[in-house]
DNA sequence: TGCCTGATTGCCT
DNA sequence: GGCAATCAGGCAA
């Protein structure tokens, strides 16, 4: 099936159906003129009220303001001093809520994940969301970019049916978020069941 | 102005 | 399993 960009409903659902529903999906990057694609397999739900590990957790600042954006948007932030990660706004605008993508299945592009990764193993090249970032090439500069369009776009689960079929009914699993000390207790982390390509 | 911490990763033991 | 790398944002003083 052709690859057909998620519509903007898609991520006008509650954030965390669009976590769970993002799984199966795909991320797209032809930054750097190079075309790769990625299954995502991992996700994180952030939330505008009661989640105190959220980002918008104190309403919008220079760096979070992204997040505030209408849904279907990016959210790009810097961290740890040396990574970025990826998120998909979701919820109404002026809201702050989003999806944290944490970790793909590499489906195009592997080699060029590779040479920009400096790893070879499949398995390293988008397992964590600050490798996926930097396998696709992505930084701070798509902050706010809109994922219906080129260079960055997120593509509907009928996609590359030849390599994964329909996709109809996925197992998805929930559980508690990683990497966070507040708010550890909402099961607001989402995984496809069984695959190798999680971070975790 | 200064200090502390973080939605991480990869190397070392 | 432990921990260093590295810096911008957030908050206290």
């Amino acid at each position: 099936m052709k690859c057909r960009p998620l519509p903007r409903e898609f991520f006008e659902r509650p954030t965390t159906a669009v976590a769970r529903a993002l799984i199966g999906t795909f991320l797209e990057s032809t930054l750097g003129g190079r075309r790769c694609v990625g299954r995502v397999v991992e996700t994180e739900a952030y939330l505008s009220r009661g989640d105190e590990a959220s980002h918008s957790r104190s309403g919008p600042t220079a760096r979070n303001r992204s997040m505030f954006l209408a849904a279907g948007h990016a959210y790009v932030y810097f961290t740890y001093g040396m990574h970025h990660c990826f998120n998909v706004v979701t919820g109404p605008e002026g809201v702050g809520e989003a999806v944290l993508v944490r970790a793909l299945e590499p489906v195009l592009g592997a080699d060029v994940m590779r040479a920009r990764r400096g790893r070879d193993a499949e398995r390293d090249l988008c397992s964590g969301p600050a490798k996926l970032v930097q396998a696709l090439a992505i930084e701070r500069a798509h902050d706010g970019h809109s994922l219906a369009s080129r260079p960055l776009r997120l593509l509907t689960r009928d996609s590359f049916a030849e390599s994964f079929g329909a996709q109809r009914r996925l197992a998805v699993d929930a559980g508690a978020r990683i990497g966070i000390r507040r708010s550890t207790e909402l099961p607001l982390r989402f995984c496809l069941r069984g695959s190798r390509f999680v971070s975790r």
